[in-house]
DNA sequence: CGCATCCCGTACGGAGGCGTATAGGGGCTG
DNA sequence: CAGCCCCTATACGCCTCCGTACGGGATGCG
């Protein structure tokens, strides 16, 4: 028989549990929020269990990066990677990233904390990688490297700048059905147009 | 003669000194860093003072929102907003506003922090502000009103990643002059064609 | 069942921040 | 120059968090 241990407290946690959690609480109230006696109340345990999974706090800022870094990059982009006319898998982007990312304020709140080393790198690595992957498809898509480098910035900056306001206020993005509709038409029209 | 009382120790402060430091220290660290005994160490007195001022951090944390608020909005608007030309008054945006803000991190270090009350509102005002006028410039260009409101956020939010990719990752930018000045030309070409 | 290993609970010391109380110094005014 | 008011220094208690020490319960295995 299964082990059955529930999800409430009382059940032996893992690393991979406290990594869980801080991911939440990263997202909620910034690197701040990874800390080590509050999470332990969220897990409903201690912080005798923290430190024999963890060496210190450093230790699980280094693990919630890098678990972040691996569901950004990897899963997103291979969620799309399989469209094979280019310009499907840009307006597949354009539709899926939003939906799966808007709502997650991790990517907006670490920028606060872009001191912290370990946080810039991992920023560094994430939007070059997102970059990248944007510039191949206009290359696809026929633009010159250069002008498909601009956009793939342009293009990516608009983004970043959505996910930005939805949390600063996001009372003047579109909000209706058939408004976000037109929107986001609008956007690909003129991100996208040539002359 | 002039009071003379130079920049060094010793010299009596004002409500307006704690609240400048509290500008600088909240563009470096964040939030977190417009605490009262840091700034005082920093202002080299003490927290005697600051409670002489203030009522509490949350005092601060007002006036410090307060003052930024004004810098921005009113500052950068009024600055640029005695061109006649709409067209001109938006290049003259695009050149400008980056110019000064794009070393200015408080933007990008706040959203981070948008569960603070006042912080959420302080965002919200000054983002509709600055939409609000990007919408009216582009009315002026001959917009209907939808689609300049589109057109708005959507410049909104490019500028918005912009400043954050700055902070983010600055490497991705183009750094060169003349590779800035292509990349502004693509910019204003895509975000303001008209088939 | 007995026992070793794994994991957690608890208690402690230290650091840093908030807010208060209170004494005192320095400059302005008469 | 005397006194008063404005401002600052210092000391204190409290809270929250980090990290360590160590005791002890649970769990799997023979």
């Amino acid at each position: 028989m299964a082990k059955d241990q529930g999800k409430g407290a009382g059940r032996r946690l893992t690393a991979r549990d406290w990594v869980d959690e801080a991911l939440i609480a990263l997202g909620e109230g910034g690197l701040a929020s990874v800390a080590v006696e509050p999470l332990a109340k969220r897990l409903k345990t201690t912080k005798g269990s923290f430190y024999w999974h963890f060496a210190n706090r450093e230790a699980l800022i280094d693990a919630v990066l890098q678990r972040w870094e691996e569901l950004n990059t990897e899963g997103v982009i291979t969620a799309v990677n399989d469209e094979p006319d280019p310009e499907r898998r840009l307006r597949n982007l354009f539709k899926a990233v939003p939906a799966a990312t808007d709502g997650d304020p991790i990517e907006v709140v670490l920028v606060g904390s872009v001191r912290h080393p370990q946080v810039a790198a991992a920023l560094r690595r994430v939007t070059e990688r997102r970059i990248d992957y944007v510039t191949q498809i206009l290359a696809e898509l026929g633009f010159p490297a250069d002008e498909a480098r601009r956009r793939a910035v342009l293009i990516y900056t608009s983004h970043l700048g959505q996910t930005h306001l939805m949390h600063a206020a996001p009372d003047v993005l579109p909000a209706g059905r058939d408004d976000r509709k037109r929107y986001l038409e609008t956007v690909l029209e003129v991100l996208l147009h040539r002359d």
